[in-house]
DNA sequence: CAGGGTTCGTATGGGCTCATACAGTATGAG
DNA sequence: CTCATACTGTATGAGCCCATACGAACCCTG
C-alpha cells in the first residue's frame, strides 16, 4: 500500500506540469483512445464511483479538453468525447507515461513484472472471494 | 494500486466490527506493542503526515484508548500511551490482522511473497532515486 | 544570557473519494 | 397505455489525507 500510495504521487508530481492528476489524466487518455462513452462506463472502467467520475469530467470539461453531448437515444446520458484541443495534451500524457513506466521498471525484469501481477491477482482474488 | 485500495477497504470492513478503521488499528497497534512515542515518531511510523496522526489519536484519545501525557524533558511534546481499557482492543485487532492475513495468503506461497516484498521495495527505490 | 534557526503539535483550507439520496428517463410486464 | 422497476447523472454530506502556516518550545552559537 506504500508502494501504492508513491506510485500515486509519482504519477501525479510527473503529470502536474500539464495541470492533471493521475485520474483526469487516466480518463482523458481512455476515452481519447477508445472514443465517446457514457459516464457510467467511464466510471466502471476508471474505477471510480459516477459522482467522483462526474467531478474529473466537469474538471476536464471546464478546460475545454472534452465535452459533454446529449446521447441521441437516450436523454438520461452523456456522451463524452475529446476535442480538438485534447490530442496534444493526450501526446503528451502518453509521454509522461512511457517515461515513468521506463524509470520504473529499471532493475525488474518481464519475468518479475508478470509474476508481480499474478500475485496481486491472485490478492485480488481473495479478497473478492471472502465477501461477496 | 487497484489492489491497495482493495486491500484498505477490505482491512477497514473486517475492522469495522471495532469501529475502527485501518490507521487508527495500526497506530493503536504499534503504540501498545513498542510503548510511548511522540507523535511526530509515530508520523513517521505510520507514512502519515504529523497532522493526521494528531487527529487520529484525538479519535482514539476520545475513545479512552490512548492517553497524551506530556513530556517531561521536552514542553512541546505528547507522549502516546496506550490504556488498559486499549489491551482487549488490541488483541482484538492482532486477532483479525491474523485472519485477513491467512486469507490473503491463500495460494500464495512464502518464495512469492517473498520476491513480491523485493520487488515492490525496488520500484519504491527507483521512484525515490529518480526525484529526491 | 540573547538570537536565530529548528522542531513539535495544531489549526485551517483544500483535494479526492465514497455513500446516499434525488429527479429525470428508460424499460418491461400487465 | 400504465405503472412499477431499473438506470443515469448530479447534489450533498462525510471521511481521510495533505500542505501550509502558526505559536510554543527547544537547541546551538556566540
Amino acid at each position: 500500500m506504500a508502494t501504492a500510495r508513491q506510485l500515486r504521487c509519482y504519477y501525479d508530481r510527473h503529470l502536474a506540469e500539464l495541470d492533471l492528476n493521475l485520474s483526469q489524466a487516466s480518463l482523458l487518455a481512455y476515452v481519447a483512445e477508445f472514443g465517446p462513452h457514457t459516464q457510467t462506463a467511464l466510471a466502471a472502467r476508471m474505477d471510480l464511483g459516477r459522482a467522483a467520475t462526474g467531478t474529473v469530467i466537469d474538471q476536464l470539461e471546464a478546460r475545454g479538453l472534452l465535452t459533454r453531448t446529449p446521447d441521441p437515444d437516450d436523454r438520461r446520458v452523456w456522451r463524452i468525447a475529446p476535442t480538438p484541443a485534447a490530442t496534444d495534451v493526450v501526446c503528451r500524457i502518453a509521454a509522461i507515461d512511457t517515461v515513468v513506466r521506463d524509470t520504473l521498471r529499471a532493475g525488474i525484469n518481464r519475468n518479475e513484472r508478470q509474476e508481480l501481477a499474478s500475485v496481486l491477482v491472485r490478492l485480488q482474488e481473495n479478497m473478492a472471494a471472502d465477501q461477496p
